[in-house]
DNA sequence: CTGAAAGCGCTTACAG
DNA sequence: CTGAAAGCGCTTACAG
């Protein structure tokens, strides 16, 4: 391992004084002659020299590096997120360092941790939605935005999406393609914002339909049993089949999902035996047997507009007021739904 | 922002000197009185000390932390990668920061500089293929560990799977269910070495089957372009349609998708215009219409052996030799190939 | 326009 | 078993 060069060396081979050094690699080139200004860009170059990021941080407090903690990784939707906030943080020169708690509450509160302890400058959060108080707390000693869940009640500031106009939209859809019955299937909810906004929405829409004859009710499934979300299409379909036209509605990507592979298995078809609607647009949303009508969520922006905050909360000094942003959505339709 | 309570804190309550924190921190145990350890452990509790890994990195050098560097974050395949990293490496106490040099060796380039930066303990990368020379230097200094994407001719460690197996199953299962005409469709190989692989693969398969009448070529398409890959399908068909059975290889996973939307446009049928093989089992490979027939890699495993392979070297001080480790893939048969 | 010096929060030989 | 002291590589008032 050959020796590291260090602003000393820069400094000695210049003429100069390590201040001075400093100083031009933080661009502070207005109190500084033009002379040695050049000579230390050469002689960093001759040397090869790269500033130490550790020391600089540990000096400065400043690590220029945001801490992205996201529930589930696996999620489509969490690298569609990623992809916003990346873009946006390498634009201003921030790095990122990500985390997957895998809706681990424990995790989530091990990686905040971690991540203070490294001097991130500011985070962006997927939360579990089991540190509430913790993220409250976070947010007053460092910028922290939520994306996509939100903590109830709390001042943190949030970009989201508008659940309750996906479900009216997908539910709408499904009335106008002549459902009177529309079910849900939705996972645990379990604190997290968008399920429970999902499921308030979806019945708030049931009781204000109820002259339409509208029939609804909610499935919550454990969706990694495959089985069980079997034994849910199965007992919806004869519960209802032949009379109704009836229409589902998936909670999420992983919901429309396992109901597809579900449906494959018990050799029911869609559209024929009831009509899906999903959230999340995904690659495969087009070339899925059949082609799924979703509900797309602008969900890189959300990731785009979450990271913008945090620059802006960096380099801005005053206390802005906390913002909440519910983005739009917008209800793609395909085969799922294609009836006649 | 609450004055953060440091080492020196803890210290003075302790009534203990720095030095003896820090041992107990690293767990020096064996030289500390029982005592002292306890009255530590407890004033630690008390004040809420968190030690700072920035400050720790600075001296020790060590960061506890690996670099990651994906070529395409999009991919499913380095989610999957992902996955297997993230499990060894959080197992054994180090941290992930990741970046996505979306094919840009530039940008492949600066992330190592700024991870070295950081003070990493190591790499581990899918290589864009344009910095060949500087990871070889790299793994001089560092341990390297390259994933899915070799090096050619290079002594660095590299985990990756068997390209030239998964082809030929492929082709086999396409030569089994009749085809006599195979068709492989890949990006730009762009000096990555498993579409180089396979494509070579593919050739020679060729060659040696060519008793068997087998007519074989390669169209390198760029996937991005969906009216380039319709056009290309296209052509297939009416080159070879209708006369002989035709077979297709879609070298990874982007192709594939491509080439089911593609087909869909064009309203052709799979498996009833032509066989489909794809690269890389996904979540929704068996919902597609068709579902598709797929080389299965083992990428989580290819993680996995990869962050092994780095710890490994980060905690034994011999130089061991460079592994080149090559997994085996297996053939997923599915509707897409499907006949009669 | 520039430098000497202190210090960010740790760890680690060295000495006892 | 424990402490005093040096130092990791920077940045930043302060002084000139």
């Amino acid at each position: 391992m050959k020796k590291k060069v260090a602003i000393r060396d820069v400094a000695q081979s210049a003429k100069v004084s390590t201040a001075t050094v400093s100083r031009y690699l933080n661009g502070k080139y207005d109190t500084m002659s033009v002379a040695t200004r050049q000579r230390i860009k050469e002689t960093i170059k001759i040397l090869g020299y790269k500033p130490n990021d550790v020391a600089r941080t540990l000096r400065s407090l400043k690590s220029k590096t945001i801490g992205v903690i996201m529930s589930n990784i696996l999620n489509p939707y969490s690298i569609a997120l990623l992809q916003g906030i990346e873009e946006i943080c390498s634009k201003s020169g921030y790095n990122i360092i990500l985390c997957d708690t895998k809706e681990s509450a424990d995790k989530e509160r091990e990686f905040i941790d971690m991540m203070l302890a490294k001097n991130i400058d500011g985070f962006i959060i997927n939360t579990t939605g089991g540190n509430s108080d913790l993220i409250n707390e976070l947010s007053k000693e460092i910028p922290v935005v939520l994306v996509g869940r939100k903590i109830p009640g709390s001042l943190v500031d949030t970009i989201a999406i508008n659940n309750q106009q996906g479900v009216y939209l997908a539910m709408n859809h499904l009335m106008e393609k002549g459902c009177q019955i529309i079910d849900m299937i939705s996972p645990q909810p379990e604190g997290i914002s968008p399920r429970i906004e999902r499921i308030e929405a979806f019945r708030q829409f049931g009781q204000s339909n109820q002259q339409h004859a509208l029939n609804i009710s909610v499935h919550i499934v454990q969706i990694e049993d495959i089985d069980k979300v079997i034994s849910v299409i199965q007992s919806l379909i004869h519960k209802h089949g032949m009379y109704k036209r009836l229409g589902l509605v998936a909670a999420n990507g992983v919901v429309s999902l396992a109901v597809l592979k579900a449906v494959k298995q018990l050799g029911y078809a869609i559209p024929q035996d009831f009509l899906l609607v999903g959230f999340d647009e995904t690659d495969w949303s087009s070339v899925s047997n059949p082609s799924l009508t979703v509900v797309a969520q602008p969900t890189y922006m959300v990731g785009k507009r979450a990271a913008e905050h945090v620059m802006d909360r960096l380099h801005s000094n005053e206390q802005s007021k906390p913002i909440a942003v519910e983005l739009n959505v917008e209800l793609i339709s395909r085969d799922s739904t294609k009836v006649q």
